[in-house]
DNA sequence: ATATTTGTACGATAAATATCGTAGTTAAAT
DNA sequence: ATTTAACTACGATATTTATCGTACAAATAT
């Protein structure tokens, strides 16, 4: 039914994805090159995954020159909100609250992010009034 | 170095773990009943499963009478920490603060959930005055 | 013109997971 | 003493993902 169903990314897919995301826009070399610099990976790999992603409509590409320009089709919020649902269910037996506990007792956010955290949840509770 | 760092238990694998952390241990034919309430699936599938994560330590085993009672050996929270860092380094590019904004945002916790985090949030919060 | 560069396409391979069928073992029931 | 029931063990298969080598095409540089 719905179309976001079958585009789960995998983590590779994901790297890849992040670098499109943020830029709009990429070939495999640009996207090859920031993989690269963190992880060591044939071209043909990096091509490859991105030519799949392509094949299952996660990616699509338009030729440019000689080059492909790839563009993700899948929006980074839809896409993370799947992800989380799903890592919720099979890691945190679907419990959202368990998955913050564990997540603020842990890791340790900046002042900065607690702010901000706070914020959102007042704005949520006034809702809730 | 770290021993849990070769012990990402898989879906399927953290969904036998999910039953046998609530209920500290369990046989194959008690999986495999809770498993199969909701999907259906083999009873040597759910078996075979949980020997490899015997053989991979992530489970132990004792034999009691004909049957063998299978134990958790990672502990949930521990895992859970672990697959948390890992997803938000793969699916939120390792922010944090955008996995909660973006759980927040789309979860909708409830009153009661978002109380405990208002309460966790101001301890953290504290600590750092 | 030929060699080099820059890209794509295709196919092979390896590893991990999930799934199950079949066979074998022991204990209990008839 | 057989049959049945409850388990385990083992092996086969299918699928998915990741990885790369090799080959090919087109443009650019020499």
């Amino acid at each position: 039914m719905n179309p976001q169903s079958d585009k789960r990314p995998t983590a590779a897919e994901l790297e890849i994805l992040q670098i499109l995301w943020k830029h709009k826009s990429g070939t495999v070399k640009f996207v090859h090159e920031r993989i690269n610099a963190k992880k060591n990976v044939g071209y043909t790999t990096t091509l490859k995954i991105m030519q799949n992603m392509a094949a299952k409509n996660i990616l699509k590409r338009k030729l440019q020159g000689k080059s492909h320009i790839y563009i993700p089709v899948i929006k980074q919020e839809e896409t993370q909100s799947l992800l989380l649902d799903r890592f919720i269910e099979t890691a945190f037996s679907g419990s959202a609250g368990n998955l913050v506990m564990q997540l603020l007792g842990n890791h340790k956010p900046s002042r900065e992010e607690l702010k901000q955290i706070k914020e959102l949840i007042n704005k949520l509770d006034r809702g809730k009034s």
